[in-house]
RNA sequence: GGCGACGUCGCCAAGCGGUAAGGCAGAGGUCUGCAAAACCUUUAUCAUCGGUUCGAUUCCGAUCGUCGCCUCCA
């Protein structure tokens, strides 16, 4: 069966059809690197790694291309800002009022860090602040365990790729220079293609009336953008025809992606704000410098939003990468994810209480439990399996999943990668685990020792193949769920001690029969989300959440 | 204001023309000193109103509501 997407441009579920048989190139919009990433950031990389990963998995030679935008307005801001420094008037601009005292001490970290590291490294400042922040972005996301893009190009080290194509777009009369900056010519891209606007859906007579030009201004027509930018006094810059200065934004990913993959290829991803203006601006500049149809296909993922509203600096609701890593462990970031369809948005919650004082799960934690349960499933599995010998010439006790749950997944996967349908599948072979699992020795025998172990390693094999194309439950079980503690307690502020010494004392009063006190004890911990479980002559305990 | 998306059980979330997956929470059960885990059973006609169709949650139109983009953003 084919591999069906959604594509932006058409609107339409298509079946992908490589331009090259066997082989897919994709290039996915990555960070501007000025400062720390936020799971925003996590979720579309995480997204486009699970589309990857499918692919993959059905055979495709997959070349993934996912840039670093080094050179921007805002990483010159940052290197001003670092230059004004601690006590500059940067300070009082709107973008920082919402910052906490945690922000504003990494802030200033970074920013020192960055000077520090500036003073011997000879390099223009603003490269070294994406320098920091690449190292910075690389450290973070290493714990997800993504796949990793075949080439990770920086604007900076394609500055020839960059001025041939504007000189191309110049020569072919859409671009004109002036003052030093050279713009893109919307009206003279749009009065021959009639194409400006259609990924977006803008009508681009409004856009146009929309766009004012200022006084000063150096475009011939609002919607007009740029190309590039000459320097300012101090400026990092490329010399160029049109003398020095540096790319504007959306001209990169034109230049990178189809010098890495070709100028007409098969998928181009980002967030969905990207959509408008970036992809559509970057559309123009491809077409219009090379002449060829773009991307193939677009594909874009959901945002995340906290309490149903966009996560963003201005509101100050935004979770950064630390703040993630505090909060859950990366395997439960990538199940969050997964859980809901790429394209949706994903609403990120922690477990409060509603107006009616009910207590309503937070996504998050939603999350963890299900990892929870399923590496509690896989471990589970694992015991009962041990030393057993299969014979495989028997019949499956649970025929409707068993031997068919790869089958459902790869459907559910192949239909625009819907993760959320095929995580319920592995839901469903964790469940007939765990219901074998729990069956009397007397009950296994009576249906057949050879069709119960069978069914049991078809459902773990199948299992784990689904789980490895999602890159997820590849863990030790056993070490992840005690890692798994050890984080939780650790999140919750206690210590594996305090837990031992309470449910000592629990036991004390259970072997007086006190079993008010026993239960007051159990609740006393369960208040702060440990569980403690009687097991047949022990006790032990575990994360609830 | 323009454009776009969405509105499915208390909460989250699939569904893409044939009479509503799954998860969480709730209720009942097996188990247990009581619990927990695990498993079993159980809870919806899909914002509203029209239209197309043999048949619509799925297509079209209108209304209400929510959100996003239109300035930097994954």
């Amino acid at each position: 069966m084919p591999v069906n997407i959604s594509d932006v441009m058409s609107g339409k579920k298509i079946e992908l059809i490589p331009r090259d048989p066997g082989k897919i190139g994709i290039y996915v919009c990555g960070v501007t690197v000025y400062d720390r990433c936020h799971i925003g950031h996590l979720r579309s990389m995480l997204s486009f790694d699970s589309i990857i990963r499918h692919l993959e998995y059905r055979g495709y030679i997959v070349n993934y291309v996912r840039n670093f935008t080094d050179i921007d307005d805002k990483i010159l801001n940052r290197a001003e800002e670092i230059i004004e420094g601690e006590n500059g008037d940067w300070r009082k601009h709107e973008r920082y009022l919402t910052y906490t005292e945690n922000e504003w001490n990494q802030r200033l970290d970074d920013d020192r860090k960055i000077r520090e590291i500036n003073k011997s490294s000879g390099n223009p400042l603003a490269l070294d602040v994406s320098d920091y922040f690449i190292s910075q972005f690389e450290a973070d996301i290493s714990p997800y365990g993504m796949r990793a893009p075949d080439v990770q190009p920086r604007v900076s080290t394609h500055m020839d790729d960059i001025i041939d194509l504007i000189r191309k777009i110049i020569a072919n009369g859409f671009g004109y220079e002036s003052g030093g900056d050279v713009y893109f010519d919307v009206e003279a891209y749009h009065s021959e293609t009639g194409n400006y606007g259609v990924l977006s859906r803008r009508d681009y007579s409004q856009l146009r009336e929309g766009a004012r030009v200022s006084p000063g201004d150096l475009k011939k027509n609002g919607v007009d953008f740029a190309l590039w930018k000459a320097a300012r006094a101090g400026e990092v810059s490329w010399d160029s025809p049109w003398g020095k200065g540096r790319p504007g934004w959306h001209i990169e990913c034109s230049a990178m992606s189809c010098n890495y993959l070709g100028t007409s290829f098969d998928i181009h991803g980002g967030g969905k704000d990207l959509i408008f203006p970036h992809h559509e601006n970057e559309i123009a500049q491809s077409e219009a410098g090379y002449r060829e149809k773009f991307a193939r296909n677009w594909m874009h993922n959901g945002f995340v939003t906290v309490d149903g509203v966009k996560m963003s600096k201005s509101l100050g609701n935004f979770l950064s990468l630390d703040d993630a890593a505090q909060l859950a462990q990366p395997e439960t970031w990538r199940f969050l994810v997964l859980s809901v369809h790429y394209s949706s948005p994903i609403d990120f919650s922690r477990t409060r209480k509603n107006a009616e004082g009910e207590i309503i799960r937070g996504s998050v934690d939603v999350a963890a439990e299900r990892v929870q349960y399923f590496y509690q499933t896989i471990a589970r599995v694992n015991e009962l399996l041990e030393n057993i010998e299969i014979m495989s010439d028997v019949p499956s006790i649970k025929p409707e999943i068993a031997g068919r749950l790869v089958e459902k997944f790869n459907n559910a996967m192949d239909d625009d990668i819907n993760t959320a349908v095929a995580i319920t599948y592995l839901g469903e072979a964790a469940k007939a685990i765990n219901e074998l699992a729990s069956m009397k020795k007397k009950e296994v025998r009576k249906i057949g020792e050879e069709s119960y172990y069978f069914t049991l390693s078809e459902l773990r094999r199948e299992l784990m193949i689904c789980a490895s194309v999602l890159g997820i439950f590849q863990r030790n079980p056993n070490e992840f769920l005690e890692e798994m503690k050890n984080f939780e307690i650790k999140r919750r502020g206690l210590t594996h001690n305090e837990i031992q010494s309470v449910i000592d004392l629990r036991k004390e009063a259970k072997d007086n029969r006190n079993f008010n006190k026993a239960d007051e004890l159990r609740d006393s911990l369960l208040e702060k989300g440990i569980m403690i479980k009687d097991m047949p002559g022990f006790t032990t305990w575990d994360i609830r959440f």
